[in-house]
DNA sequence: AATATTGCAGACCGTATGGTCTGTTTGTAT
DNA sequence: ATACAAACAGACCATACGGTCTGCAATATT
């Protein structure tokens, strides 16, 4: 025997103290024409919760990447990260951007100053596991990939942008290396090939007994890769002064 | 204002009609000795609901695999997989159980079999890929192992199972083929190598625009390997008659 | 035939989660 | 000075999930 009686839709919101956190932004020495000081804490604020739901989703993983753990590891409020994000897949699917955009930033520095010299294969696969792959951002991004397969509206949000990091990522090596292969872009070929590895190794990882036993596959790969993939030698074509 | 009457924790079970699904489970032919028809219809059940399961993970992934789905999925009742799985954790540790063992099902069969021959080292990528990776199977694995690295539990109750499955694939391919690398289980090595490389490609699938994408990665990836990975020439050794 | 056990059926519950909504404060435009 | 908009703050809610519990029918045992 049950008995409800609900006001319901009628129940007002009461006194509450509201606080705004953090330091009363003053303006600074330079304010820049068009960026108002509401532009730079909105931005500011935004990129604490990125940065909080990276670190969220490596330790969590995605579905376990609640707003509440966000909101506490960030240290503001609910509604400011509703307010910028108004779903879990946009918090996300931003996220994943912010990650691509700093995982290309060296590679575009390189392009823009054709001069550095490319670095031997071997250490291009070790450099590139440590900074991009066994980290805090890495392995919130291969959560983000992996609940891409059965979330459909995270996978339609983040399609494009994933596809096109791809083709740049593949375009970038090109330009610097070439491959042993067939096809004229087997550089991109084996640098898939190469990424795809490490996620796998990201998810193996938690088995293995010892963190040298990542490292010996890691080597062993490596080792392989130097016989398929080589600096270019001309760096001639475009540019070619000195 | 809100008032309710709630009859707490006296709410007595109605009438219910309860009704077993399925046959009735008449007596079969040959009721083996100690093979009960009780046992019989608890492998039965705990076997659809661990294909269930599998289904799931590979559809919605591990976390939107609830028992509700597996449920529905199965056509079996609550209680039936509360019955045979307490928690998630125990539903998909055991269904990672059962993964794996069908996997090395092949592996153990050719070991018992020592005069089977070994497959080419591209027929041996290509057919290990199609079976045991890009298969609902392969696909609900890899959302198991995703989910350990942020599930403690899960984690718990499966990295014996794991770690003795590396071992013993590894063992098994070491006995078949052999490996240009230094140490000398390289065999063991490369194929830990395939076998991150097809996860992480699990995930990059999704993304290509192709099917002919992910074939061309695994056919560079196949070629590579035939320059580091051979076929043990000497069955000799133990069992030299023939 | 009587009793015990196993295998299941499904109601129930506390909790957490994604999302919405209203209100407030601070900065901006006029 | 005043009106307006942006950027929060946090209460609120429907829903669904994992897990527990009681009940019952089919087998098994004695």
């Amino acid at each position: 025997m049950v008995c409800l009686y609900f006001e319901k839709n009628r129940i007002v919101n009461r006194y509450v103290t509201y606080r705004r956190k953090g330091k009363p932004l003053q303006t600074p020495e330079t304010a820049k024409p068009r960026e108002t000081l509401h532009h730079q804490r909105s931005r500011e604020t935004r990129e604490v919760i990125l940065q909080a739901a990276i670190g969220c989703l490596d330790e969590y993983g995605y579905s376990e990447t609640t707003f509440a753990k966000v909101q506490t590891a960030a240290d503001v409020s609910r509604g400011a990260i509703t307010h910028h994000f108004p779903t879990k897949q946009a918090l996300v699917a931003e996220t994943a951007r912010l990650l691509l955009e700093n995982v290309m930033r060296p590679f575009e520095r390189r392009q823009a100053n054709p001069r550095t010299e490319a670095e031997p294969v071997h250490d291009l696969i070790m450099h590139s596991w440590k900074r991009m792959v066994a980290s805090r951002e890495g392995r919130a991004f291969v959560e983000i990939l992996v609940a891409c397969r059965t979330d459909r509206v995270l996978q339609d949000m983040l399609r494009d942008g994933l596809t096109e990091f791809d083709r740049r990522s593949g375009a970038s090596i090109t330009r610097l290396y070439d491959g042993h292969g067939p096809d004229a872009d087997d550089a991109a070929l084996l640098w898939a090939i190469f990424r795809s590895f490490c996620r796998g190794l990201i998810i193996h990882q938690q088995f293995v007994s010892s963190p040298d036993d990542i490292h010996r596959l890691l080597a062993r790969f490596a080792q392989i890769m130097e016989k398929e993939l080589f600096v270019r030698d001309p760096p001639a074509s475009e540019n070619p002064r000195t």
